[in-house]
DNA sequence: ATTAGCACTCTTTTTTGTGGAGTGCTAACA
DNA sequence: TGTTAGCACTCCACAAAAAAGAGTGCTAAT
């Protein structure tokens, strides 16, 4: 069977009234909505044709058609208009949040979440690089020494280190010095016994401060658990009556809240990494995002990129009756907003 | 009407019956339940003079009764027996997540959450203390420079300075210098124009780069939006029934959600700083916590003490039966833990 | 090829009925 | 005077039945 023009259109039209309502929608309501002029009875063969196809299906005998998961990406890969969003007080609102950048995000997934009516998550960025730069020791007062681990990329990470010898100015900058000589521009696997073996030979009588200082590096190294992950508007899922099941409702806020689960979809769904100005968007219908507490879900996700290697996600959360144009064009335009912020603030 | 040791047990068993249940109870259920051997017929006698004196109530009429907050208030203060908790291995799986803090209190939080099956809420320190103790530039690379800001507490602040002028190693000392004998000791209300003005002076060339310091510098003194707020088990409240309503999970969810409604919690009920080794362990009982959304449900909030000027709260939000004893237990055992910690690392 | 019409199906909502739980009151009892 | 048994009454919860809608599929006419 085939898919003509008409089919298309009235396959359009089921999707975006069943887009508004989240009611099934019959054969009556497109021959009136439509504006090709066909009687119900005519939309119901054409209706029982793209049901046989896969695009629509019947909930149970005698309701109206809702679409499927393969009529949902149809629609979005080839209907969905670039309904250009009026997102333009959303720069305004970034840039005075610009500076810290876990403020930034959490701003971001509000902004999110209240713009689109969904819940959004976004995640913090992730440093691929794991090169050391720089570190240094200070002496804070005579009890405190304050460590500082710059990663390539800018990362920073500081641990506060109790000492109980007060060591003198001149013990540290030695330290300084040894550590950066040895440290500085490893990478993550080469930081192995030997190394580490040989700083404590050249730093003998400091070993427990050295020790100190490795931790540090060896938890900046491995951060993986670090990573924060923001969302908002979780609640927002509570609005569409198709999710409102006690037990859906319980996986899905699980799952935002247990970053683990996040992070699970990202090693199903791992970043692309295009990097020719387009963003990444993808579109995750139910059960396409491989989670399962998702599958009654949709989901939109985008990348961001604060400078090479360090890349994050942000995603929106809502039910598959999403209103599909309108996510996609926000998060388009909200990752040009944040490439321009990045931008500057590198 | 007095309130005499019959009508005080039985009210009593109508609680403890309730707290299991959920359900409204009758006169029957707590003649058998009861070990006092009265019958049902008496019983609805005092249950009757029970909700004149504001115990109890009827949900409508012909139905059994449920505690009011008056009743809850009652039985928390007075008859609820320290129900020690086997908390053993609390201890164990908190230490290996000490180290960092912000990791540990994410930790406690699901700790709590899973122990209770209630939600569970941990506010990060706030740090009262706002002296700075320590300043210091350091050099990253030829175009960027690091900035690091000690308070009193030992709370570290950082932020990285793109400058577009190299600057030498020379004058980043000299910066140093001037910094932290302009401003180490300073309160926040000290750092006022006249100071900045005699750094900038004295710093002459490089005022981009004090700008920025003094930016550092605001941010540290000023975090009060900083402060991190952790939740755990939010889903938990969807298990109680009488919580089940659409609009009440909105509200509480939401609560949970925005960190600013858990402040106002804060503002409305500060923290007792009793200092004398209980944890000022509180239970708000429906509107007793002043916040709207939770007047349906009931809180547990303890205080936790890093050091001397470093406070922050944990709280348990359960349904209004929430089993008082064992969270209280729980969170008393927790605390001390905790202390144990926290002293240990200072 | 399109459409009007109709019988049929299935869901949703409303109505009706019944059982149970619980109370309040009264009268009897210790 | 406090306690208890008994009973009429109320209200809710639940199920069954009935009615109302919504929508389809098919057939026959255009």
């Amino acid at each position: 069977m085939e898919l003509d023009e008409r089919k298309l259109k009235i396959l359009q039209a089921i999707i975006r009234t069943y887009l508004e309502t989240g009611e099934p929608v019959g054969s009556r309501t497109i021959s009136k909505y439509s504006d090709l002029n066909i009687s119900s009875a005519t939309i119901r063969n054409e209706m029982s044709d793209l049901e046989d196809m896969g695009y629509i299906i019947q909930p149970h005998t005698s309701a109206g058609r809702i679409p499927t998961d393969k009529g949902y990406r149809l629609y979005v890969d080839t209907m969905m208009d670039d309904k250009v969003q009026e997102v333009q007080d959303m720069k305004d609102q970034l840039e005075e949040k610009a500076g810290r950048i876990d403020t930034l995000l959490k701003h971001v997934s509000k902004l999110l979440a209240t713009s689109t009516n969904y819940a959004a998550m976004v995640s913090g960025p992730r440093y691929r690089s794991k090169k050391i730069k720089f570190i240094q020791l200070s002496e804070v007062d005579e009890k405190h020494l304050l460590t500082i681990v710059v990663l390539d990329g800018n990362v920073v990470k500081n641990k506060m280190i109790k000492s109980d010898e007060a060591l003198d100015t001149e013990s540290v900058a030695k330290l300084n010095f040894l550590l950066n000589t040895a440290l500085n521009g490893l990478d993550v696997g080469e930081v192995n016994i030997a190394v580490i073996q040989k700083i404590k030979e050249q730093a003998k009588g400091h070993s427990n401060v050295i020790d100190a200082v490795l931790e540090v590096v060896g938890n900046a190294l491995t951060q993986d658990d670090d990573y924060e992950v923001y969302t908002s508007g979780t609640t927002n899922i509570l609005k569409y009556p198709e999710l409102a099941d006690k037990e859906k409702i319980t996986d899905i806020l699980d799952t935002f809240e247990d970053k683990r689960l996040i992070s699970e979809f990202e090693e199903v769904n791992p970043t692309i990494d295009t990097d020719d100005g387009n963003h990444a968007i993808q579109v995750y219908i139910g059960g396409e995002s491989q989670v399962d507490s998702m599958k009654d879900c949709s989901m939109v996700t985008a990348t961001y990129k604060i400078h090479e290697g360090a890349y994050g996600k942000i995603g929106i959360v809502g039910p598959k009756r999403m209103d599909y144009d309108k996510v996609v064009a926000t998060l388009e335009k909200l990752m040009d907003e944040l490439d321009d912020i990045f931008k500057d603030s590198n």
